[in-house]
DNA sequence: CCATTTCATTGAATCGGTTCACTTCCAATA
DNA sequence: TATTGGAAGTGAACCGATTCAATGAAATGG
């Protein structure tokens, strides 16, 4: 069915190591030799198998890049930053969507070992570091995504989760507000635990008071619950600062069924800077994370280990994330 | 460094063959040989080179799915579909963004090529049928995706974009409006192009008059400039039709801005049924597509044709799109 | 004119999983 | 006891590109 370089060998009359130098290191073949087996290759249409090439070396140009929801903007957008960033380098990606589920997880770095990738950018939903250290046995650079990697066996591209936390109440607080309602997801995220922490730091710094509201998932369904918690409260408070945008577009959207003028008596604050947070009924000022930049940067790093072998260095690069101000704070 | 097929065999004192066989037709080995190749397998962390298998078998276990823009949460939506429609079977799928560059998607075609991928799902921003029969040339099927197919060279699945423009209408004059404008996107596209024939279609049925206000771009700040078009119209419409939801959140913020109560005062409908549509300031009426369910159908139809060979029939398949009912349209 | 170097080309071995013709072995039947 | 049958297991050959030691041929030098 298909041409293989034995066809093109016989054809041009070579042998097959001749064709394999034509293609790989052209410079050592004969002039005459090289134009004519080009020739050939083109009359034949030949196309080289990638899979024997790459059971001959042992890797491929493919990396994964496991995220727990391609559904949610900010993943979308860093996955667009891997993208560009290995398409750089000439690299493809396997996108595999975990679902948050363990189990869907461990089915994809599976599948992306049979795959050989060359690397694996991981965001995982639980620290599995036994995976890890297996794929890393099998000659799988790993890079976390989105998460700090304590010990030095991997690179980590992360955000500054506990700064986020701190610029979100130390902005409130210089725009008049001692009063803070922190709508937070599970405690059990790690970078929800991590925004809490520097909230709470700020609030001590501050002196400013917060009231913690936990919900158990993160979409705006559970914001809207989280704006009747924060009406139910004895005394109301003057901004409201949530663990993402999902919450806040739900907290916005409880408190103006609820007659509460946003921003005038309640500011909204959130977290990612996703896209839809500048188009909501008051566009949402928010605590913005580099995705893109994140996605290149962690694309980077992992190709450079691939590339670099023995003599590389892991690497953890922290982001910082940025206030950006938009129409749902205002000044106490 | 990798464990082999070889080594396992080795370890567990049988051939190669039998290794094989435990994999591929563990029924014809027997129960003791077969519990200690397994287990063996599991102590080595054995996991087979797909591209040994590949190799012998000429193809492999992946598809391609070519998508203009992953960030647009109807796409999202139509990956999870792929996905997991994919993964029902075994496979697994290579995510590309073209970003709407013909560029790019030329490079994808060449690695989805390369890589060898057994199929591809393909919404391509321009119809590049000679790629697609290059690609069925060399042995990959290809499945249009969000866009009908008019010979009978592939399958196809898409969303009867007509009749969605029929109901809008028809929906919002038996609620009463027989003044709507029609914010449309660009003419050149297909999507935009048959929702506005459904309108017209309508509108000539029903006696409503539409005026048309179309943006280059869709997005939501083109949908704040729609806005200021609309009050800027001789007769004010008594309801607003959007080519997608993205335009009708900025045509509900620009009309919010400038006091216009929504839907008191004037109706939104928009297209698609993003996630956000129900999480807008007022949650949006939305025209929705089966999203998720395009990308299962569209998956099983490609691996159908792959599996299949000679004896597959090409299916173009339509969806219906639904009206989602909400907040933001109302009786007049 | 022979020795040595340079350059071009060759083809068998390799990667790892699958296949299939072949061998063993044991029990059942004649 | 001899024959047959079937189940279980074996291992060489294969897929196709790459590599490298070996070979051949031409060019250079003494």
């Amino acid at each position: 069915m298909s041409v293989s370089l034995r066809d093109v060998a016989k054809t041009a009359k070579v042998s097959v190591g001749t064709v394999s130098n034509v293609l790989n290191r052209p410079e050592i073949v004969a002039e005459k030799t090289l134009n004519r087996v080009r020739e050939t290759i083109k009359e034949l249409g030949f196309v080289p198998n990638g899979f024997a090439r790459q059971l001959r070396f042992g890797n491929s140009r493919t990396i994964g890049l496991i995220v727990p929801d391609v559904s949610n903007p900010f993943f979308t957008e860093v996955a667009r930053g891997v993208e560009d960033g290995a398409n750089k380098r000439d690299y493809a990606v396997f996108l595999c969507n975990s679902d948050e589920s363990v189990q869907k997880e461990e089915r994809y770095i599976n599948v992306l070992i049979e795959q050989q990738v060359r690397g694996v950018l991981f965001s995982p939903s639980d620290i599995k570091s036994n995976r890890m250290d297996e794929m890393k046995g099998r000659g799988i650079s790993v890079t976390l995504l989105d998460q700090e990697q304590k010990g030095n066996n991997h690179c980590s591209v992360s955000v500054d989760d506990i700064y986020g936390g701190r610029i979100a109440i130390e902005y409130l607080s210089e725009l008049g507000h001692h009063n803070i309602a922190w709508v937070a997801g599970p405690e059990s995220i790690p970078q929800v635990a991590e925004r809490g922490i520097g909230v709470a730091k700020a609030a001590k710094a501050g002196n400013v008071k917060i009231e913690t509201i936990r919900v158990p998932l993160m979409n705006s369904a559970q914001g809207e619950e989280a704006a009747k918690a924060i009406l139910a409260l004895a005394t109301l408070p003057t901004a409201v600062f949530c663990a993402n945008d999902l919450l806040a577009l739900g907290v916005m959207r409880g408190l103006m069924a609820a007659k509460v003028k946003v921003p005038d008596q309640i500011s909204i604050l959130g977290y990612d800077d996703i896209k839809f947070a500048s188009s909501a009924a008051i566009p949402l000022s928010s605590i913005s994370q580099p995705a893109y930049q994140m996605g290149v940067t962690a694309a980077d790093l992992l190709l450079s280990e691939c590339e670099d072998g023995e003599s590389h260095q892991h690497q953890q690069i922290r982001f910082q994330p940025q206030l950006v101000e938009r129409e749902s704070t205002k000044k106490r």
